[in-house]
DNA sequence: GTGGATGCAAAGGATTTGCACCATT
DNA sequence: AATGGTGCAAATCCTTTGCATCCAC
């Protein structure tokens, strides 16, 4: 059976994760991890990401065209997501919205996305 | 000042997506189009689609990993998205939810993306 | 005639993967 | 010792773009 090593850079890639309150990407991951660890290579920093966001660890928020964010945060909450600047904001989660009345037949939702896209107010200002 | 042309490559990109209730990406697209157009090439497809997106004649929907997908209709509805088998489905909008209580000072919220994931009736025998 | 549009092919860019070597268990 | 993980670099894959030519206006 298969067991999931602890390795050093695992830790030191969760550890970065961990430090900051911002949505980093996988570049940004690579460039702090380096820090501590220069030879870390980036393929293994989306190894280690891929590896921590299927252990539930860390939500990954994607967006087409956009590169991955990566969020430790754990509670529950939505996105708003500035589509001026790129950047992501929490915002505690209001409520649930029902499911359709009239899914396709059969189908089983696992997870309702409900997301706010929109302009920070910085971004408003620069148009 | 700009003059946005009505060449035979965009009516028949039009015609294509006009003609089916799927959600086809740019390469589906791309064929279809070939049978009327054989010359066309998949650029063009690429520029009528955001073309016709920016004018808001047709809706795309983007997924992070997966190829965009161009959708006709224009009736207010949300997506149902399986992620087995990639299809997409269409339902009524139901109610638009509140927007938060604390979104950032000064969002501007522009867009709500609302969808519902999960897995269709066949890929769940599949499992 | 003029400038936007096209066809072709090459470039782009985030992410993934093959492979030989390394290190955790 | 076994086998999962790493570093490196090449490969992927959808989409975008540069450029010479074309054609809608």
């Amino acid at each position: 059976m298969k067991v999931v090593r602890q390795t050093r850079q695992r830790q030191a890639v969760l550890e970065v994760l961990r430090s900051t309150r911002t949505h980093p990407d996988a570049a940004w991951v690579f460039q702090e991890v380096r820090r501590a660890m220069p030879n870390i290579s980036l393929g293994t920093v989306y190894r280690s990401l891929d590896a921590l966001a299927s252990e539930g660890v860390v939500m990954v928020i994607e967006r087409a065209g956009e590169r991955a964010r990566y969020d430790y945060r754990h509670e529950d909450h939505h996105h708003v997501v500035c589509r001026g600047c790129g950047a992501i904001f929490d915002v505690p989660p209001s409520l649930t919205p029902p499911l359709p009345s009239d899914l396709p037949s059969g189908f089983r939702v696992t997870e309702v996305v409900l997301e706010y896209h929109g302009l920070c107010e910085k971004c408003q200002q620069e148009h």
